[in-house]
RNA sequence: CGGGGCGUAGCGCAGCCUGGUUAGCGCGCUUGCUUUGGGAGCAAGAGGCCGCGAGUUCGAAUCUCGCCGCCCCGACCA
């Protein structure tokens, strides 16, 4: 290894440096935090207790966002008939490539292959028909949290793997602008998971054609940046219009006495955002969390050397610990030196810490570190009630601004092929430029950059410009960067 | 599927080229003592089908052939 590849001493010991090796660096902190950890199956990831925990902290708010807008949890089958998955075709085509399939029960050939869900349309589809007659019975808000299956060729943990927990929503509605509607109603609250709980700020728009989900009319996503200069889609939300409840026969009887095809939508968040947090926040200390979802928001070092002391902090603790009960706080009283301590709850991206020692009980102080930059003060020890929360919210806040002076400090407007080869040959970040909207010019840049488009800025127009690439008349305004 | 790399103790690796006693090192683990405000020190221990299978040889972690698995870089994707 060259000088600079090796970890960092001092510090951190033991995870390669995020400057150096991106992708080295996040799987050192997605492990050594214990997040996750490779399995006995190939591209099938471990989620440890404390990578759970932090799923549970983004999984629980979202799940009260969407019951809010009206959804209630279903749970539908992970076994799904091959043939329910052939009758949408474009649908068919965007995921056979990724089936896995069951072929044989009870020791003998099924009649039918049974395919591992990559995701739900198809049999919610083949489920909700024998639900739906009227128009009074619409619309139908569904959402299930469960795991899928898509065999990717390549995986990286929490970011691609072949089985992923989400959530996955479909709904069902009398028209297509109450269904339009709803597609971007739940890339709002996308949004919010990603921005308010996650600290993670993105952009939200539509998907070009060539990055629409298979069967979709069109589809919005929510994208971040990573803090190499990537962008991870984090969320998307799809308008269906009619093509998949056609393809299921699945009809309604209108007002009007007819029969018609409800309009559908699907929306899904899942363990990757895990991932983006992991990238947007960390450092060469290792993961950084934001407070609110954060496992453990204030961890709490002990400091002392004599049976005597460590009474007298156990008993300080007390009233710290009763005016600190709605904070998620831990006391590490393992036998370890403070200094190992210290090291390893930041890797683990705990937002604050606080030491309490013989020096500080003296003066009946506490010394409180931030994670984000290692700044530590004192505070009396009956101020921790009020001190506390106040700095969790700041930091959440510091955060989300972190990363959105990073991400404006890495997007620029350019108005040539030229210029955009330049920029992606030399630099990191997302580009905004006029397009007109065509799939060649998607190709071109892709071949030239790697970049792809990510999203269509909304409300934007081309306003007579001359599209970057190719220099017929723009349409759009469209972000480009290089994608996970 | 194309290109590259790696399988040796829980983890990370050396040994292999040039075959030869009992396979080594660091971390971690166990026990004890001393330590404890930025990853502690000493001592004593435990832990191995050297990926699997054939072959060559008096003798294989080491050489040959085959197989399996994993990781990284591309194409596909939440």
């Amino acid at each position: 290894m060259a000088e600079d590849d090796k970890p960092e001493s001092g510090f951190v010991k033991e995870i390669r440096k995020q400057s150096v090796d991106f992708p080295g660096w996040y799987n050192d902190v997605v492990r050594k935090a214990q997040l996750a950890d490779y399995s006995p199956v190939r591209g099938c990831m471990v989620i440890r207790p404390y990578g759970y925990a932090i799923w549970e902290k983004i999984r629980d708010p979202l799940d009260g966002l969407i019951k809010e807008t009206g959804h209630e949890n279903w749970y539908f089958p992970a076994l799904i008939p091959l043939s329910f998955l052939l009758k949408e075709a474009e649908h068919v085509e965007g995921f056979q490539p990724e089936f896995a399939m069951v072929t044989r029960g009870g020791g003998k050939d099924l009649e039918e292959p049974l395919v591992l869900r990559p995701t739900s349309e198809t049999m919610i589809a083949s489920v909700l028909r024998n639900y739906i007659q009227s128009y009074r019975d619409l619309p139908v808000l569904t959402n299930q949290w469960n795991n899928v299956f898509r065999w990717e060729l390549r995986t990286r943990l929490f970011l691609r793997t072949l089985e992923f927990l989400w959530q996955e929503g479909h709904t069902f509605h009398e028209t297509g602008a109450e269904a339009e509607e709803e597609v971007a109603r739940m890339l709002e609250q996308y949004r919010r998971i990603a921005e308010e709980w996650c600290a993670v700020p993105v952009l939200a728009g539509r998907k070009s054609d060539s990055e629409k989900f298979a069967g979709a009319q069109y589809s919005t996503s929510i994208e971040g940046m990573m803090m190499d200069g990537k962008a991870l889609q984090m969320g998307t939300s799809h308008y269906f219009g009619e093509n998949f409840t056609r393809a299921y026969d699945l009809t309604f009887t209108g007002r009007n006495n007819e029969r018609q095809y409800p309009h559908s939508t699907s929306w899904g968040v899942s363990t990757r955002m895990v991932g983006a947090v992991v990238m947007a926040h960390g450092d060469d200390s290792g993961l950084q969390l934001p407070p609110r979802i954060a496992p453990v928001q204030v961890i709490i070092i002990p400091i002392f050397r004599s049976d005597t002391e460590r009474s007298q902090i156990e008993a300080s603790l007390q009233q710290v610990l009763a005016d600190l009960e709605d904070i998620r706080v831990k006391v590490d009283w393992r036998d370890e030196r403070p200094g190992f301590k210290f090291n390893e709850w930041e890797l683990k991206g705990v937002p604050l810490r606080i030491e309490i020692g013989p020096r500080d009980l003296a003066k009946g102080e506490a010394t409180v570190v931030r994670r984000l930059n290692r700044v530590k003060q004192t505070v009396p020890l009956n101020e921790l009630g009020v001190a506390i929360p106040a700095m969790l919210e700041e930091i959440q806040a510091a955060l989300f601004t972190r990363g959105r002076e990073f991400r404006d400090a890495h997007t620029v407007k350019l108005d040539s092929l030229e210029a955009m080869v330049r920029f992606f040959d030399t630099s990191i970040g997302f580009v905004i430029t006029p397009w007109c909207g065509g799939e060649e010019d998607e190709r071109t840049v892709n071949d030239q950059t790697k970049a792809t488009t990510r999203v269509i800025v909304a409300g934007s127009e081309g306003k007579g410009r001359p599209c970057a690439v190719c220099g017929r008349p723009a349409t759009v305004e469209v972000v480009w960067g290089k994608a996970y």
